[in-house]
DNA sequence: AGCACGCCGACT
DNA sequence: GTCGGCGTGCTC
């Protein structure tokens, strides 16, 4: 169904009926600027809310009413809406969330609508053919056919399920079909969002997590907007006490729905299995990784209340929920709850909004909480439930620090003699070692030794990561691959190219040199590329199948592993280097995480840090793990700064082809900043990455004070230029990311 | 985001 | 003389 229309400059097509008396404002989900007005057609009673079929030049597009008002019109005649769809509408709630994450994100409200409607866009299951016994008799009964009807009678089912099942060839069942015996029907697939059991028993719970399970069912209980930080160590059961906060808010309330939010897909089977425990059903789950029917199916189950318990990655905040009641953010502080790439939101901030516009409680958990958190909670903004200890006798783990500059690893090694030791140490009494490492492949960097030439990505300035497994340089920015070349691109001299650095693959390397005896396996998002593999892993190591585990970060989170005692970070210092806003904290949280691996139930574990800069405050805290101190230094720090959570912070990017281009725009950008009480306007300079696929880029930052609208100083700002040709300019409020 | 309109190089 | 490159501008 497509219209062309052919502009032909007297005020475009005419249309029959004008009479026409509602305009309804329409939202695309495209980057254009605001609602789109269209006529409504007499008799289709539209609604807020309602998903329609809009024309938009030569296209149709599904778009969600906005706004109705009396009108017809005025200068142009407004093109009419083509069609109600069958979707079930936007509640109220879930618009309001859209074009509020729009403004402060200063971008199109389109692009949030995107993300909203992007299961109501997927393509329904196909229905299921499936056959059923009629009860007539075949005119020549045989064995085949006697084992097919005995097998129907267990209930509809595929035709091929149904020959699988009697273990007879598809044609004896075709047979049955032909003679009237079995009965072909159509089928739906089934909505299987059972309603939670809300009689099943909960978790024995000891005396701290039942009274911070008492205080936030009391929270939900209230049933108003309110946050709560749900803080506390590695296995001190967090999990157990938000499900009953999970459970008061589905029994408060029959229509009650609640959301989960996972930082990593890889960690939802585990929570989900938890729900499934909890509550008898398993809920209904929102990530990337859904099949597009599936989606569908789970996007129209929320949007008509039907699914109560949804868990799901951070674009599950989008979903049109009818009556969400409680939220929960599990590992609070994780990175991966900002996206900066196409709509940038983050996912932690905007789940407290959507709490607040849908009156919903909202549990933030975490046993690192970020900064900005832990800041509304001192100051009382969101109640603080600290849970104590860890669960059962499990200790904490002995954390020491390795001074790099003491006792170094021998020259092209990694390892410290005293990390070395440990691990021999841990190979003998037959436990395990997680060696962590938070980078990808054989070497970050390829040089030449000739002639100094740093192996680069085309037309982007980052270092080509040599990766031995596949003998290729990849660069982790923009994917670009390419064989490791025999000999230097740059000056052609031959065996040239030095590997510098460690990555995760070298150091499997040296474990495996040091303990060739020792079964060796490297953890990454390159060994590991989907949950089947991580699951294979994971329980090889749980069954203590793996002697030395060689991970990234990828390995750090949620994996419990009963006989792993020693934890080595390899290169303790690796983030901090760069020193942006949350180098420091990321670090610490990191480090936090990866170190609590170390000893679990009755085996004491101990983590050893190598680093050359021992008296960090970062190091230090881990060391005494004492997170108290290192906030409250951190805070000072952020303080005086007047940096986040004290102050706010944005980011302009503006990109271009050409440099000199580029440049005199970001010179005209910086004359146009406004001038605003209590915001400082930093740059243009270079960004980190100046060039990317073959486009510069320059950078500013502002700092605001926390009383300042900076969505709107940026807005303005942007608003007072225009970029010339192909020269973008991208706004990222709250950077996460300073490159 | 598409998709069209609009001005400058290599082909029947 | 046309086909077509993708630069910029619009879509209610």
């Amino acid at each position: 169904m497509r219209r062309l229309f052919t502009g032909c400059g007297d005020g475009g097509p005419a249309y029959v009926g004008q009479a026409m008396s509602r305009i309804a404002s329409v939202l695309l989900p495209m980057p254009l600027p605001e609602a789109f007005d269209y006529a409504e057609p007499e008799g289709m009673d539209l609604e807020v809310g309602d998903q329609v079929a809009a024309p938009l030049g030569p296209r149709l597009l599904r778009g969600v009413v906005v706004a109705l008002r009396e009108g017809a019109g005025g200068n142009r005649p407004l093109k009419p809406i083509e069609g109600k769809l069958e979707s079930p509408p936007l509640p109220a709630g879930a618009i309001e969330f859209v074009q509020w994450a729009a403004r402060y994100s200063v971008d199109a409200p389109g692009q949030p609508l995107a993300i909203a409607i992007r299961g109501a866009r997927a393509p329904k299951a196909r229905p299921e053919k499936v056959l059923e016994a009629t009860g007539a008799m075949p005119g020549r009964m045989t064995p085949a056919r006697a084992k097919v009807i005995e097998a129907a009678q267990a209930g509809p089912a595929a035709p091929a399920d149904l020959a699988r099942a009697a273990g007879v060839s598809a044609g004896v069942v075709k047979g049955l079909v032909d003679e009237g015996v079995l009965a072909l029907r159509m089928i739906e697939a089934e909505d299987a969002f059972d309603a939670p059991d809300l009689a099943r028993a909960g978790h024995e719970l000891n005396a701290s997590q039942a009274a911070a399970a008492a205080a936030l069912s009391d929270m939900v209980g209230e049933g108003t907007f309110n946050v709560a930080l749900l803080d506390g160590v590695t296995g001190s059961g967090k999990t157990e006490v938000y499900l009953e906060a999970v459970a008061a808010a589905l029994a408060r309330d029959p229509d009650a729905q609640v959301l989960v939010m996972l930082p990593e897909i890889a960690l939802t089977q585990a929570v989900i299995a938890r729900f499934v425990e909890r509550f008898g059903v398993i809920p209904a789950e929102w990530h990337s990784d859904v099949a597009p029917p599936m989606r569908r199916r789970v996007w129209d189950a929320v949007a008509t209340g039907k699914a109560r318990i949804v868990v799901g990655a951070r674009s599950a905040l989008f979903l049109p929920f009818r009556k969400l009641s409680l939220i929960v953010v599990d590992e609070e502080h994780d990175g991966s709850y900002k996206q900066d790439e196409g709509f940038i939101y983050q996912a932690r901030d905007l789940s407290v909004v959507r709490g607040k516009i849908e009156n919903a409680a909202v549990i933030l958990a975490s046993a690192t909480p970020s900064l900005e958190t832990l800041r509304n909670a001192e100051t009382g903004r969101y109640r603080w439930l600290r849970l104590a200890a860890r669960h059962g006798t499990a200790r904490l783990p002995d954390i020491s620090l390795i001074d790099l500059k003491e006792t170094p690893p021998e020259a092209g090694r990694w390892l410290s003699p005293p990390l070395v030791e440990a691990m021999a140490e841990t190979l003998a009494a037959g436990e395990q070692t997680l060696l962590f490492l938070n980078r990808r492949g054989y070497a970050p960097l390829v040089l030449c030794k000739a002639c100094g030439e740093r192996m680069t990505s085309p037309d982007t300035d980052s270092w080509l990561v040599e990766h031995r497994y596949s003998g290729r340089l990849v660069c982790h920015l923009t994917g670009f691959s390419m064989p490791k070349p025999e000999r230097c691109p740059h000056c052609g001299a031959k065996d040239s190219l030095a590997s510098i650095g460690p990555g995760v693959e070298r150091v499997e390397e040296e474990a495996r040199f040091l303990f060739p005896k020792a079964r060796v396996a490297v953890f990454s998002s390159d060994t590991v590329w989907d949950a089947k593999e991580a699951r294979r892993l994971v329980d090889a190591m749980a069954e203590g199948e793996i002697d030395i585990l060689v991970a990234t970060q990828a390995a750090a989170k949620g994996h419990n592993f009963p006989r792993l005692t020693l934890v080595g970070v390899v290169d303790a210092d690796l983030g901090l280097r760069g020193g942006d806003l949350r180098a420091a904290e990321r670090t610490y949280q990191l480090l936090a995480q990866a170190t609590g691996r170390a000893g679990r139930r009755d085996r004491p574990g101990r983590a050893l840090l190598q680093t050359y800069a021992p008296e960090h405050a970062v190091m230090q805290a881990l060391k005494a793990q004492d997170r108290d101190a290192f906030v409250a230094a951190e805070m000072a720090e952020r303080e005086i700064m007047k940096l986040p959570p004290f102050g706010r912070l944005g980011a302009i990017v503006v990109s271009g082809p050409d440099a000199a281009a580029l440049e005199a725009f970001a010179q005209e950008m910086a004359k146009a900043a406004p001038n605003a009480e209590g915001v400082e306007v930093y740059g243009p300079a270079d960004a980190p990455l100046s060039l990317v696929r073959g486009r510069r880029r320059k950078r500013f930052l502002v700092r605001a004070d926390r009383n300042v609208d900076l969505s709107a100083y940026l807005a303005t700002w942007r608003a007072r230029v225009r970029p010339p040709g192909a020269i973008r300019v991208a706004i990222d409020v709250d950077p996460y990311s300073f490159l």
